[in-house]
DNA sequence: ATTAAATAGGATAATTATGTCCGAATTGAT
DNA sequence: ATCAATTCGGACATAATTATCCTATTTAAT
């Protein structure tokens, strides 16, 4: 049992719910070359909630990812080939990673070294980042099953 | 610019606020070998919130990893040797992580395997599971600078 | 037995993250 | 020029996480 069930209830991952919905949206369009679609279309089928997608995707042509087309015929894009984005580009946008760079207790002894517990933290975001950085948008589009 | 940063402000790590608590208390009791601490010199020591931090001892206790005895004197100390405790351990005590096993979109093709992002994501977040569970409480004592 | 020190645990408050709504601005089509 | 489709962006609402407070219970020491 633990101190979320304690005081209510909880769910987890390594990253948050936002980076997630903006790397769906990202795969989508990227499965779609070319055509901008809107936020509507991205929506329904990415499952984000409408209004919240709108948010992420407006950040994410902010930063250059992909590009908006406002009025009649408008909508989103990639800003450039799915192999050229990679999974950290998308959520360093959205909802970037901190790397560890000082003890939170800020002891004094620690000003110019990690304590062992802080340095093992942010050698495991160091391991989740090299993994984003390493993985571009095109290797996660669906691959279309055959029959045959 | 983030989508945080469009609503609010923000700040993220692999863990949560309320694991790293946890595990700063606990190499704090491993420090201490033997004798028992009482809440308010580990809130103390560690700068965690005290009212929060005993919450958390209390989680840590119910979960096996540290023995609390009330009443005069009484106080918390590790349940066994900080070799025989991981980062693990501890965090999955108090906000567990929790690995993908299905597809959050739910499409029928996703049944019997991941797709291609969750399939990432959750090696991802084994990779952080491999490393936790390899490090021992023990390994994160920080070792007392001697002068000569 | 009494007392003081300490944990246990429920209720609640504050903060942060997620999600909604709506009007303004932009732009392609007619 | 007007209209309809669409993004933009601010304000607001809800939910989850983190933090605090208060009272009850347990227990060692005297």
């Amino acid at each position: 049992m633990d101190v979320k069930v304690l005081i209510k209830e909880a769910k987890d991952s390594v990253i948050s719910q936002t980076a997630e919905y903006a790397l769906r949206a990202i795969i989508y369009l990227a499965e779609q070359p070319d055509e901008s679609r809107n936020n509507r279309e991205v929506a329904q089928e990415t499952k984000v909630p409408l209004n919240y997608l709108a948010k992420v995707l407006q950040c994410l042509a902010r930063n250059g990812i992909i590009v908006s087309q406002r009025g009649a015929k408008g909508g989103f894009k990639l800003a450039r080939g799915p192999e050229a984005i990679s999974v950290y580009d998308v959520i360093q946008a959205v909802d970037p990673l901190h790397r560890i760079t000082s003890c939170p207790l800020e002891l004094e002894q620690h000003r110019d070294h990690l304590c062992p517990l802080h340095r093992r933290l942010d050698d495991a975001m160091a391991l989740v980042e090299k993994s984003f950085r390493e993985t571009s948008i095109s290797e996660l589009i669906e691959p279309v099953l055959q029959i045959g």
